[in-house]
DNA sequence: AGACTGAGTTCGAAATCCGAACTCAGTAGT
DNA sequence: ACTACTGAGTTCGGATTTCGAACTCAGTCT
């Protein structure tokens, strides 16, 4: 289908899940405390066909979960899961992002480290060096070999 | 339209543009140097009417740039900008992701720090603190005053 | 009985996506 | 001069997704 490397599979994979314009919304409402499809529908204002489809699906692939919360009538909510938590880098990447380019309003608020208060930098870490670094010394990325 | 507060409006309008199938993969294949537009065709399948409608948005949102590149025939590619490169944290926490919890395929390559080789961690950073941190120590990413 | 709640389904219309074939300017080969 | 080729798109009809609005269905409340 294409000639990308073995690590395009993953995040191929990965994008066809939550590759779309609700996915990622519903996890952040998932993180934001939502767990009820009504609240979603009105939270996000996504038709309700689709949410159907879309929680369907994250659940299938372990994001979330369906968890029934009440028996007389029989009633379900959604809940993220370990996996749907983990996502949470992704998003705050995203939300970096925005609040850096984003040509539209910029968000009034900043995401800090919750003890000190001050805003937080994103950063990945190497264990072995006990340093940070940014994106330009990450390898493999692009797979296939090239550096 | 919801009820969302003001950091919604951005990572809305950022998934608008950004969150799709395609316009994440466009910037992976940007990182790992393709430029042109029938690479790019080749490289991740798309076809050719969307290809086209997307990389127009994204010139238009400022995270690809259409340079000329030859004169006789005129011919342009698209390059990767700043903001466009700023996309990468993003990226790579999906690539994480779906390195840790893809059901599928697992891939072979895994991303690394390149000076030392060893596998990479993300993490936040507080400047101030001078620590790393995870998702948990995080305020804010919901808005609206909720902790 | 009648109205309401929550979690969905069903519907037809509108927007997107797709692959395949076509355009258009210039270049290279014979 | 004729043909083939390249690169960056555009045009086409058909298939798939998305949408909002209205409906269902079980149980509860008044």
């Amino acid at each position: 289908m294409n000639q990308q490397g073995q690590s395009g599979a993953a995040i191929e994979e990965t994008l066809r899940v939550v590759g779309d314009r609700w996915s990622i919304l519903l996890v952040r409402a998932g993180l934001r405390g939502i767990r009820r499809f009504d609240d979603f529908c009105d939270d996000l204002g996504i038709a309700r066909p689709v949410l159907t489809e879309r929680l369907r699906r994250l659940v299938k692939f372990g994001i979330f979960e369906r968890v029934k919360y009440q028996d007389k009538p029989v009633r379900y909510e959604y809940r993220l899961t370990e996996a749907g938590l983990a996502l949470s880098p992704a998003l705050v990447a995203l939300v970096r992002w925005s609040e850096e380019y984003s040509q539209e309003v910029s968000s009034e608020t900043t995401l800090v480290h919750a003890p000190c208060g001050t805003e937080l930098e994103q950063a990945f870490w190497c264990r072995s060096c006990q340093t940070t670094f940014g994106p330009h010394a990450v390898r493999g990325v692009g797979a296939n070999g090239e550096s």
